[in-house]
DNA sequence: ATTAGTTGGTACAGCGACCAAACAAATTAG
DNA sequence: CTAATTTGTTTGGTCGCTGTACCAACTAAT
C-alpha cells in the first residue's frame, strides 16, 4: 500500500512513477551489480516496466550499464551499477573548534573530507562566513569534476527546529539563526537545497546508512561530545518531534543527588556520564582530543582509578541507554563521539546496566556497539540525509527524452 | 509524494486508486457534512475523479448522500457524510479485574459500552474464554443490528510484540500467550482481524482520534493505572520500536536512593509516581477505584497531608513527562487512567517540572493534560486502531460495480 | 556445425486511473 | 424570464503498468 505522510495528500501518475523510479534506484544502490532481470524478479515490477524506468535513469545518469556480462547459461545480462560521477551530496559539521566537510558519490562513496578551524566564540554571521568559505571550496571542487551537487546537509550541535532554523545551540552561543538561509545567501543561490539539522540527528542517519547496522529501521545514535545528544530513527526514518526538538537527553536527570551540571541542574546525563565525566580536568575544546587519549592509555595500562572512573561512568551511560531501551526499542543504540575510543571499557557496565534495566527480555533485543563512522559522522550523515531524498523520489535531472 | 513504508515496494494503479479512495474517505470523515465540490477543491483532485471515487464508496456502503442541500446561489449541492450504519468497528480492553469492550460505527460514534469481570489469576485459556464470550456477544448485538464487524483489536497491560503475541502480562500473570489466534480460535473463524495491542498504545491511539487533542501527529499517553506505560505516536503513527516493546517507562530510575518498587529496582518511576504512590494502603485492584475516590475527597476537603504527597507525586510524574518530552517532543502529553480525577493536583507541579527540566524553550511547546475519554480509553483505542487500517487503504466492501 | 534450451531485454496492444474541458442541471439574483 | 453561479457528469485524452509475443545472445549437447 502507498501510506502518504498525512492529511489530504492525493496520488496520480507522476507518484507512481516516481515511487518506482525510487525503488529501482534503492534496488541497484543496494545490490549492484545487477541485470534488469534481477530488479523485475525481485521487486516484482514488470520486465517492462523496468526496462523503462532503468532507461530512465540512465537519461537522468542516475545509473549506468557495465559492459560486463555473467557467465552462465541463456543470453547475458548486462549490468547495472549506481552512476557515480555525475553527482555529489555534501554534509558539514560545525563543531566547536572546527569545521568538517564530506562529499560522497550518489553511492555514498566519499570523494573528499576537508576540515577548518572554526571558532565557537564567532557571531552567526562569521560562523556562516566560515561555514560559506568551506562550502564553496567544495563546489568549486566538484564542479571541476564535472559533478552536479544534489544538496547540503549541515549539522549543528544544538536545537534546531523542523524548518532547520536553529533554536538554540550553547556551545557555538547561537540562538534562533536562520543558518540555512544565511548559508544560501553567502552562497549567491547555489541552486541546491540547503537544509539543516541537529548533529545527533544526522549522525543517526549516518549509521543507519553506513554503520556497522546500517538498514536498521529502529537504531538511535548517542553523540559522546561536549554534550550527549540522541539521534532517534523508527520505522525507518528520522524522527524529530512536533518542532524538531527530540532526542535531548543530555539533561536528563539520573540522581537528584548527583553532581552538579553546566546547565545549572544536578546528576544531569551529560555531568555523569558524558565526556566531561571522564576527564580529569576541563580542558579547552581543542584539547580534549589529547586528554582522551591519554585516558585511553591509562586505562590500556591499567591504572586502577581510571578503570573505576571509566566503570561508573559506563553505569550512569548504561542507565541512559536503558532509558532509550525502555522507551524506544530500538534495534541498536549507537555510541558516537569519544565514547568510541573508550568503548572497551564503557560497554561492558553498559551492556550490564542494560540487563538489569530493560524490562523486556535480553534487553528487548537492543544492541550498544560503538560507532564504526570516525569523527565526522555527522558530517557524513548530511549526506546521507541528501542522498535519503534522492531515494526517496526526488530525482534530479527532470528533463524527459529526446525530442 | 508517495512514500512506501520500506524496501522494494513499488506501486502501481490500485495503490493510487486505494490510497485516493483513503483520502476521500479521511475527508469526508473530517469535514461532514460536505459535497464533491468541496473534496475536489480540498484535495486538488479533478471533480470527475472525486465523483468516480465517491460513487465506490457508496457501493461500498462507506459512504452515504443526505437529501440535505444547501442554500446558496448555483446548483444546491448534494451532501455526503460517512454511513455509519452497516459497519462496526471493536476494541476490547483487559484489565485486572475487567473486561472492556466497546463498538464504534465507522465514524467513531459509540455503538455499545459493555463491562464484564475477569479474574487476573486465571491461565490464559480461561482468560481468552472470557475475552470469546463478551466479543461473541458484541459481534452476535452487531449482527442483530445487520453491521459488518470490520475488526476486533485487544488492548492488553503488558509487553506485546509486533506479531500481537503477549510476551509478558505481569499483572496478569501471562507469558509468550499468542491471544491473537486463541481469541480468532474462539470465535471459530470469525471473518474478521484480531489484532492486539498494549494498552497504552491503544490509549494513545484513541487520544489521537478522539480526544481533547485529536489529530496532533505527536502525541505521548501516559497510563496511570497500577503500571505506568506510554503510548507514543509520532509523525502521525504509533511507534512500536523493533520488537513492539515501546513504551516502558515504568521501571525508569528517577532516583537511586528511592523507594523500593514491586519489580525489584529502586526508585521507579512507577513506584514514585505510580498510583500506587498516592495511596495510604496497598488495595486490592477492585478497590483501588474507592481509594483514589477517597484520595480526591480529601485534597477537595484540603488535608494538608494528602496535598502534599499529591504535590510530590505531580513533581515525580513531572520528571517522568520531562523525560518524554526532552527525548521525543511531542506536542502534548495526555494522562490516563487514575491520573485523571487527581489532576487538578497533579498537573501543576507536573508542569513546575516540565518547564524546570525541558531544553526547548517553553518545554518545546508540549502540552500536559488530562484524558477526557473515560476509563476505557484502551477499548475505545482498539476501535480506532481498526478504523485506522480503514482509513488508510485496506477498505472493507471489495465488490466491484454492478454484476 | 547444428540444434535445442535457457535467459535477457524490447515492442506493442490493452487497460485502469487521473485530468481537462465542455456540458447539463438546478437554483438564486435581478 | 434571463443571467449568473455553482454542482456534478460526460467525453476525450494522456500516462504508466501489465501481459504476451518476439527477438537476441549465449551454453550445452548431438
Amino acid at each position: 500500500m502507498i501510506t502518504s505522510t498525512t492529511g489530504p495528500q492525493p496520488a496520480d501518475f507522476a507518484d507512481v512513477r516516481a515511487t518506482n523510479l525510487a525503488v529501482v534506484l534503492r534496488f541497484v544502490r543496494e545490490h549492484a551489480p545487477c541485470s534488469r532481470a534481477d530488479i523485475a524478479a525481485s521487486t516484482g515490477l514488470n520486465k517492462a516496466t523496468v526496462s523503462s524506468l532503468v532507461a530512465d535513469l540512465i537519461d537522468r545518469r542516475l545509473v549506468r550499464e557495465t559492459g560486463l556480462t555473467e557467465n552462465r547459461v541463456g543470453r547475458p545480462a548486462t549490468m547495472l551499477v549506481l552512476d557515480g560521477s555525475p553527482y555529489a551530496a555534501i554534509g558539514v559539521e560545525i563543531n566547536v573548534d572546527h569545521v568538517s566537510a564530506v562529499a560522497t558519490d550518489l553511492a555514498g562513496e566519499r570523494l573528499l573530507t576537508w576540515r577548518r578551524s572554526f571558532s565557537a566564540g564567532d557571531s552567526v554571521n562569521q560562523g556562516v562566513a566560515g561555514v560559506g568559505a568551506i562550502v564553496r571550496r567544495v563546489v568549486n571542487r566538484m564542479a571541476k569534476e564535472e559533478r552536479q551537487i544534489l544538496g547540503l546537509a549541515v549539522a549543528v550541535p544544538g536545537l534546531v527546529d523542523v524548518q532547520g532554523t536553529v533554536r538554540l545551540a550553547p556551545s557555538l552561543g547561537w540562538r534562533d539563526a536562520d543558518i540555512g538561509g544565511d548559508l544560501a545567501k553567502a552562497l549567491r543561490d547555489p541552486g541546491f537545497p540547503v537544509q539543516v539539522d541537529n548533529d545527533a540527528n544526522l549522525a543517526a542517519l549516518a549509521e543507519q546508512r553506513f554503520g556497522a547496522h546500517a538498514g536498521a529501521s529502529d537504531l538511535v545514535c548517542l553523540t559522546g561530545e561536549i554534550g550527549v545528544g540522541a539521534g532517534i530513527i523508527l520505522d525507518g526514518r528520522l524522527r524529530r518531534g512536533g518542532l524538531g526538538h527530540s532526542g535531548e537527553i543530555g539533561h536528563v536527570q539520573l540522581d537528584p543527588d548527583g553532581p552538579g551540571c553546566h546547565c545549572g541542574r544536578r546528576g544531569c546525563l551529560e555531568a555523569m556520564a558524558g565526556i566531561g565525566a571522564v576527564l580529569r580536568r576541563i580542558p579547552s575544546p581543542a584539547e580534549v582530543q589529547i586528554e582522551v587519549e591519554e585516558v585511553v592509555r591509562l586505562a590500556e595500562a591499567g591504572d586502577p582509578g581510571t578503570l573505576s572512573t571509566l566503570h561508573t561512568v559506563g553505569r550512569h551511560l548504561g542507565r541512559g541507554v536503558s532509558i532509550l531501551a525502555n522507551l524506544l526499542n530500538p534495534e541498536v543504540v549507537v555510541l558516537g563521539g569519544y565514547y568510541v575510543p573508550l568503548a572497551p571499557w564503557l560497554l561492558p557496565p553498559v551492556q550490564d546496566e542494560l540487563s538489569d534495566r530493560v524490562i523486556a527480555a535480553e534487553a528487548g533485543g537492543c544492541a550498544v556497539v560503538a560507532s564504526t563512522l570516525g569523527h565526522d559522522a555527522a558530517a557524513l550523515g548530511g549526506a546521507a540525509r541528501v542522498l535519503d531524498s534522492i531515494d526517496s523520489g526526488s530525482l534530479p535531472g527532470g528533463l524527459p527524452r529526446i525530442p
